[in-house]
DNA sequence: GTTAGCATACTGGTCTGACCAAGATCAGAC
DNA sequence: GTCTGATCTTGGTCAGACCAGTATGCTAAC
């Protein structure tokens, strides 16, 4: 029976991922560090060296480490990435999650500019700056504008200085991004949208270089809510502008 | 050269990959399919069978897809392990990150709440009235009531009937749930936190009930900063311990 | 006709040994 | 001392094999 006494009575997958998070955990196996080769870790915990493959790949796509062609195996800080892939896959299988991956951001961003009221600094007003220009500049175009909405509200984030905020963040505003374009395709139909979008952005700004907390998530509260509202009155087919047909 | 025609230029283990991901996302894949088998699959797509495993394994941590054993590989509804596997890793390379997800639990517990306050239903309610009870008997006793505390809180993003906010909440709540029985052990230091926790709890309850979403947020936020301010007060050996030493 | 039972095909789980291509390294030539 | 090339090492992959259970279907017993 103990044919496998190398470290618990896991099987060999198991064995060796247990082996690998172990050190991942304990701190022993820091960013950086490059793991021993594929047929060392092999004969190390007894196993096929196929079976060492998957737990390294499993801890790839985790975003732990890194497997280099030819040079071999390193540890890497957390990406990103995993979560993308994570809200990806889940989102095709359940498109109903949409809202609520827009409730979640919504959570993240308030939470990130009450932060970003006390923590930005001087860097943080400028690029908040550059990309509020930038939604003026680019006003009546769908892409280019859509992207500067999407920084405005990446800089918000960023400007909260926390590392897990932006990392929510940002694996969920990249299935987003259609939605800041699709949103400023509605500035077609409602020109009353391009005062909003502004002076939204304008108002959120303000609130933030006055490092008012409440008042900036009370902004950006009202600014989701308001194109909540935009979007539902486009799909009723609403519309309010001067030279609509209907 | 043209030695891999099956799909594209891809390597080995990215042409699989590749290959069911398309699937999963497309659809034609749904939660509940069974796939083909390893060896099928290895033969359609010129690979060999490791490399099918390294990619099913990768879907499998990503929790995608479950291999069962001498059953099959299943498609499965993504799973909150996933996000919770990966905050793990990346809390313990970045322990300071600790904080941070402390905010986003904040940003998402204060979401929740506002969505709470207006989707909640009897069963909602009734299931926090339980938690609140629950938090009153086990005032004194660090691991109940850290887990009624966490229940409460719990209770509150389950009312809010949104998928992701509970799965993110989840993955971060259970890397806090040590700071919720931690925050009972400051009983024993903080008497006054008694009447804290007891009262906060029922507010934020009540505002819940009234369904009246700024009061709620509001009260939830005034009470995860108190808690705050009692973990400042520890570290800094402050007590208000009438029998206290010091 | 129906059902119990067993042989077989199939599934995942794993191992062994092998080959390839290219980075890393070090000895030997200049 | 520097340059060059053989060799070692590393990941990337494959082929074939064996095991242990599951599923299925066919046969034999009722």
């Amino acid at each position: 029976m103990e044919l496998k006494r190398t470290t618990e009575g896991e099987k060999g997958f198991e064995k060796v991922f247990a082996f690998l998070r172990e050190r991942l955990l304990a701190g022993s196996l820091k960013p950086g560090d490059r793991l021993i080769s594929e047929r060392e870790l092999a004969t190390l915990l007894g196993v096929s060296r196929p079976i060492v493959r998957e737990a390294l790949r499993a801890l790839t796509v985790l975003g732990i480490v890194e497997i280099r062609d030819r040079i071999g195996t390193v540890v890497t800080r957390p990406d990103v990435s995993v979560l993308n892939d994570f809200f990806t896959f889940a989102l095709a299988q359940q498109a109903d999650m949409l809202d609520d991956v827009m409730q979640a951001r919504v959570a993240i961003e308030c939470q990130a500019i009450r932060l970003a009221c006390e923590r930005a600094n001087i860097a943080d007003f400028e690029r908040l700056q550059r990309a509020l220009a930038k939604i003026g500049e680019t006003i009546d175009e769908a892409d280019a504008g859509g992207m500067a909405d999407f920084e405005f509200h990446r800089a918000i984030v960023v400007a909260s200085h926390s590392e897990t905020l932006t990392v929510l963040h940002s694996s969920m505003a990249g299935l987003l991004t259609h939605s800041h374009r699709s949103r400023r395709e509605l500035v077609q139909a409602f020109p009353s949208m391009k005062t909003y979008l502004i002076e939204d952005h304008r108002r959120i700004f303000e609130a933030v270089i006055a490092r008012d907390p409440e008042r900036a998530d009370a902004t950006l509260r009202k600014h989701f809510a308001i194109g909540d509202e935009y979007r539902r009155r486009a799909v009723v087919g609403d519309v309010d502008k001067t030279s609509a047909s209907g």
